[in-house]
DNA sequence: TTAAATTTTTAGGGTAATCTAAAAATATTT
DNA sequence: AAATATTTTTAGATTACCCTAAAAATTTAA
């Protein structure tokens, strides 16, 4: 059984190593956590003896395959309740995310049985993301950042990279949500900013770094 | 702010207080959360100086207005998340109290507010408990328990002062529920058991010491 | 009303998670 | 390949919560 905090390093680690292949850097965890490197480094000793990452001093941390399911445990409960909030008690999808955070960590597999249930079994969150099934299991998502794509093409919103509020806030005033269909107008040879024709018949214009962290599913 | 322990805390002083009317000693707070007396000493010194309780060493603990809101906030929680886990995931009434043991503790104004909402603004959990107001209002309970009633009377459950799994799961065999309608047969001289005809036409026998956990409201 | 029993508090420690400062290992640059 | 910079770990403290053992206050009983 993982305390709270190890459950969060956990899930960190998760993320860093995109989905358990890469090995992690103490200070990228650090980062991510806003924790010093120093307290990372215990931490790593009590989660390699507990058997969920396989750790060498001043080599990076992997994940052990134990680890990675406990991970994809708690990322189900985090993205089910997203949709919890979102579908059923009328969130914004810019406001369900430390909620979600804090909602992960209760324990009780009846309730995540129940939940998943009452939420007709959905296999991705209100982000986009696809939602694990309780053995690790999850739809894969074939899709791409805008800003690889080239002019012409018509593509689907399906997730985002970053998801802080004001990357969130900037993407609502622009119009521009999951589910939107764009039309790359143009691509900048300045700047390589580009041009998108919304499905509500707007044209904005976003720049490379706002491109990068948005993921469509070309059609 | 509180943290968790700190609710717990809390919370305990506000049950054993009933209502927050008595004033609640170190040994009772230490059985309900099965800490030891010194550990609670140690916590009421805490809470203290964060002016929820009043306390006098040696004399024993008070709420103080803003610690009584705070606990009625915390059970609010409670009782909605409970009404949640039987109304919409099905769970058993004698199955919630755990699961909603950990969801009161989550933080988030707008999250309660939304679920309230929900719910259908609910007065009463599935125990048959008030729910709390945000300013801290509860529709009063006119009950009494099953012990204070003589042979004739008719009455129905509405809730318990027990809430362990031991005595739901007894109830549950007796076929005694909330909301059940019951008739009192007959009163033993003997052992002051009593006899009860369910309104599923069954006839039931119960100890003085069931009764005086089951509250009715008379008719 | 004094002695005994009980309750409550203090003193001193332990564990989990965090920190700062300094040391050790690894990586980069010249 | 030696010097420098960066990363990571260790050492030593701190805070929150809990413990045991002993002391102090209060309550009960003789």
């Amino acid at each position: 059984m993982l305390s709270f905090t190890e459950e969060n390093y956990l899930k960190a680690i998760y993320h860093l190593s995109n989905n358990g292949s890469n090995a992690v850097s103490t200070n990228a965890i650090s980062d991510i956590l806003s924790t010093k490197p120093a307290s990372v480094s215990d931490m790593l000793k009590k989660l390699s003896q507990k058997k969920v990452i396989s750790y060498i001093k001043y080599q990076g941390v992997n994940m052990t395959e134990e680890g990675r399911l406990l991970a994809l445990r708690i990322i189900r409960k985090h993205r089910l309740w997203e949709v919890f909030l979102v579908k059923h008690l009328g969130f914004n999808w810019d406001q369900v995310h430390d909620v979600a955070e804090e909602l992960e960590h209760i324990n009780s597999s009846l309730l995540i049985k129940r939940l998943d249930e009452f939420l007709g079994f959905p296999k991705f969150d209100p982000h986009g993301d696809p939602i694990p099934s309780e053995d690790g299991e999850m739809s894969p998502l074939f899709t791409v950042s805008l800003d690889t794509l080239d002019a012409g093409v018509v593509a689907v919103v399906t997730s985002l990279n970053e998801t802080s509020g004001e990357f969130l806030r900037h993407l609502d005033k622009l119009g521009i949500n999951l589910g939107v269909k764009v039309k790359i107008m143009d691509v900048s040879t300045f700047d390589k900013s580009i041009e998108l024709h919304l499905s509500s018949d707007k044209n904005v214009m976003i720049s490379n770094e706002v491109a990068k962290n948005i993921n469509v599913s070309a059609e």
